[in-house]
DNA sequence: TGAAACTATGTATAACATACAGAATTATGT
DNA sequence: ACATAATTCTGTATGTTATACATAGTTTCA
């Protein structure tokens, strides 16, 4: 491989992300792959969590010597965005007649679900931007409804990048995400759990609103899940889509 | 301390965090605190990263055995809820007499300086929604403008982790944050370093949309930054403020 | 036909979290 | 007053980790 050293960051990410097959190459041909590393690693990352994620167990995975992975990746760092990447998946094809809020509300359903199914992903840190091959197909597939929407290139970049952090952000503090014997730091406790507890502890002097909120929630009982998403997740959206709803009409006008 | 073992993951993180003193204790006095332990790591942190944080440095820097942390806080990972919490520091004092739009604004402006001050938070991965002192202050502080602009309870929690959510997540994903040699792994580089050299790797046919969008971004040159807040973020914390605008607006009538 | 570039491997090292076992210190029940 | 139990701090030990480095074999290019 030998994009050894001297490139800065963002170019070792990117050669490695979108890792063009040099031809004439010399030495053996290599039987290790930047992508079936990573997807091994995405193996293990789904069987025991993140924290299972070692250069040993991975080299194990595929049989081979711990230090023969260091000749495709340089670093455990650059391997994790790797991973990221492979394991965000195709992102799902929207239907191109569907109006502009159902295609959102179900690239944001599909985004979700995803979190659902490898809850690690929350635990490896973003770096940057997404700049791997499936992760900007996601974005790409966001981008689409945005923009058939009417919403300018920069509005539709705002807005996307919005709509990502969102499902992230709420995924990752949902409590009932991170499933404890995965992460290895998760606590697999539901919302109503956290709820009850901090009651106890939340002086309605010191947290006027928080309290008034947890007593409503507390008299309501706990809010049925009509759908796929969360009710929380769901009620942000929208409101963000009448938003940008809104906007749209007003630029026409 | 000895609140080992036994009670369950989430009793065990909010003792830790609403450390109760328990008065009538046996035992030498304890030198150490949480809060103590906890500080000095955020030091540490703030100086050198994430990745800087190891029990032996903690020690070393309050000028105790390694060990003797371990008296006081069972695990890393429940250290680093500590932190979280600790490091969040003191929310804003909002303007009673702002009106709900400024008051959310400024809001998100003080928790996006936060991060401008303190990268390395966007690095501790959250396990779950928040129950620290610190976290939940913020949270309140979110609250009290949401609620006083006529959201319901549900409602306005709902409002206040899509906001918690999109500031933490954009932070994430915007390159300029996590500068290089605090996190150890973040990359340093601007939107536009990162635009450039995507849009070589990026085939029109493969990523329509986002070809598009940069082909946009590049004839309109970079954006100006107006206030404190990046133009993205500022976009779709506008658009979702409108939403919940017109949300109450039509509950209302 | 070398020489250069590359891959896979084994060994080695330093850092790390944390278990465990004293020794010292305090409060509590007698 | 005294013994006991609980608790703190410390030192030592263990297993895991990322990764540097050297080596031997393999392929391509000059």
């Amino acid at each position: 491989m030998t994009n050894d050293s001297k490139e800065p960051d963002l170019q070792r990410s990117l050669t490695l992300l979108w890792s063009g097959r040099a031809e004439g190459r010399r030495g053996p041909r290599p039987q290790l792959t930047v992508e079936g590393i990573a997807q091994a690693a995405v193996r293990i990352a789904d069987a025991d969590g993140v924290k299972a994620l070692s250069m040993q167990r991975i080299a194990a995975e595929l049989g081979y010597s711990t230090m023969s992975i260091y000749n495709h990746i340089p670093s455990k760092d650059l391997l994790l965005e790797v991973v990221a990447d492979v394991a965000a998946g195709q992102p799902p094809e929207l239907d191109d007649t569907d109006d502009f809020r159902r295609a959102v509300r179900r690239w944001v359903a599909a985004l979700w679900a995803g979190f659902q199914q490898r809850p690690w992903i929350l635990h490896v840190s973003l770096g940057h931007a997404p700049i791997g091959p499936r992760q900007l197909a996601w974005l790409d597939q966001l981008l689409r409804p945005l923009l058939k929407a009417g919403l300018a290139g920069g509005e539709a970049r705002a807005a996307a990048l919005h709509l990502t952090a969102v499902v992230r952000g709420v995924a990752q503090i949902s409590a009932d995400m991170t499933s404890a014997h995965k992460t290895g730091d998760g606590i697999p406790h539901r919302e109503s759990e956290v709820a009850r507890a901090l009651v106890e502890l939340i002086d309605p002097r010191d947290y006027p609103a928080l309290a008034a909120v947890y007593a409503a929630e507390a008299a309501a009982g706990p809010p049925e899940e009509e759908e796929s998403l969360p009710g929380a997740l769901s009620f942000g959206v929208d409101r963000f889509l009448d938003g940008v709803e809104a906007w749209v009409a007003a630029k026409a006008r």
